[in-house]
DNA sequence: ATTAATCTTGACCGTTCGGTCAGGTTTATT
DNA sequence: AATAAACCTGACCGAACGGTCAAGATTAAT
């Protein structure tokens, strides 16, 4: 097999050398993410990725074996951005602080890669056939020890007594949304994408709603 | 063309006639949902389509002439049932009862078609390509109504100020996760489907933030 | 009973899909 | 300079796709 791992166990220049390489997987895997986002997996064709990576498709598939191991590797991307995301809630100490912050950055995360955010989505959508241990194990971990720290706050009186599991999804629909539901906000908008006035006036809103509706605020 | 409309305009018995047109539609149009919900626009095929339904490949398109034509249908029905939930929303006069309910009854619908809701998730994901005119101008028109209500119990002090509009948008977002997004959720629920209390903790807790949040409660 | 319309279906068609491969080119190593 | 490893790509392949069609079966109209 010419793809296997035993070109990365030679010399350590060697390493540098893979610069061709780096170079045109991560061409590959721009092009992969607008195709996947625009067509969804199986409206993706290696045709259409490998034109807007301006390479022939078979290069492709010297890259990537296969179209699910290129799609493989772009939800890799996708989930490690997701989960970075986070940091500002474990950050802070104070839940409306803590929460704002995730709401915001996942509110960003939206605004600037959508194309990821859908992706995501119609994955979830066809019943998350490649990420379903992804989720049942690191994203449910994840999940778990945010359920942790939102319970304390209950427990501390600082918000009210809900379903944190509950709370979590509520904020990934809303935030989520904002990208994965672009083109229908866009027709009710008269044909125009949200404003960067528009996004911030509704990140405004959505961190507003779900703070004072958890009893955080006011 | 065989399937012109001119099978329409004949004697009165020839519309109780159309008995076994009827019914085979019926059959294809259920088969359908469920496959372009399972694999998408693209993924769904004409094949998995027929033996969903038990008829010859032929025979489908013997009563719809293409693919597209056939998911037109299917989204042709989903808009309406969507824009029918609106009901309880526009019977009733104070805020809190018609948000409660219109956010009830999609959380309803989410739970009993959640098909439905997938198929037209991935339709926007897709950049709404056969649906925009709908969404630009039934769906732009129906918005503007309510945004009109909402602003109304703004004016007279019975929610707080905000953007009606936003708030029309989370209410879609929350209430459509729990269809678009169930295998998710199921992935964080110990592979397990929300129970009916589970959903109906969910259904309560989706009310009450959004409620409270918009300053409509306590 | 006859005719006409509607319905049914296996076989088939052109196109496009993901993927392969041989043979050539470029780059790194000695 | 010579060798090897990595990279590149046009041409090709079998499979599956949406869709067609002719010919037969069934149902309705007269």
């Amino acid at each position: 097999m010419k793809n296997d791992l035993s070109k990365y166990k030679k010399t350590a220049k060697s390493v540098r050398k893979n610069q061709i390489r780096i170079n045109n997987e991560r061409r590959i895997l721009a092009a992969a993410v607008k195709i996947f986002a625009g067509y969804g997996y199986q409206g993706a064709t290696m045709r259409k990725i490998a034109e807007e990576a301006g390479l022939p498709k078979a290069n492709l598939h010297y890259y990537f074996q296969t179209k699910e191991q290129l799609y493989r590797r772009v939800l890799d991307g996708i989930f490690k951005d997701w989960l970075a995301a986070a940091n500002t809630f474990d950050e802070c100490e104070e839940p409306v602080e803590a929460l704002r912050g995730y709401i915001e950055t996942k509110m960003d995360l939206s605004r600037k890669r959508p194309l990821e955010s859908r992706i995501w989505a119609e994955e979830i959508l066809r019943g998350a056939p490649l990420i379903q241990d992804q989720l049942e194990q690191t994203l449910a971990a994840w999940l778990d020890t945010r359920v942790k720290r939102i319970t304390d706050w209950i427990n501390t009186g600082t918000i009210q007594a809900l379903n944190p599991r509950i709370l979590m999804y509520m904020i990934w629909a809303v935030t989520q949304h904002f990208a994965d539901f672009e083109s229908q906000i866009r027709a009710l908008n008269q044909q125009q994408n949200l404003s960067d006035e528009q996004f911030a006036e509704a990140k405004k809103q959505v961190v507003q709603t779900i703070l004072k509706g958890i009893g955080a605020l006011d």
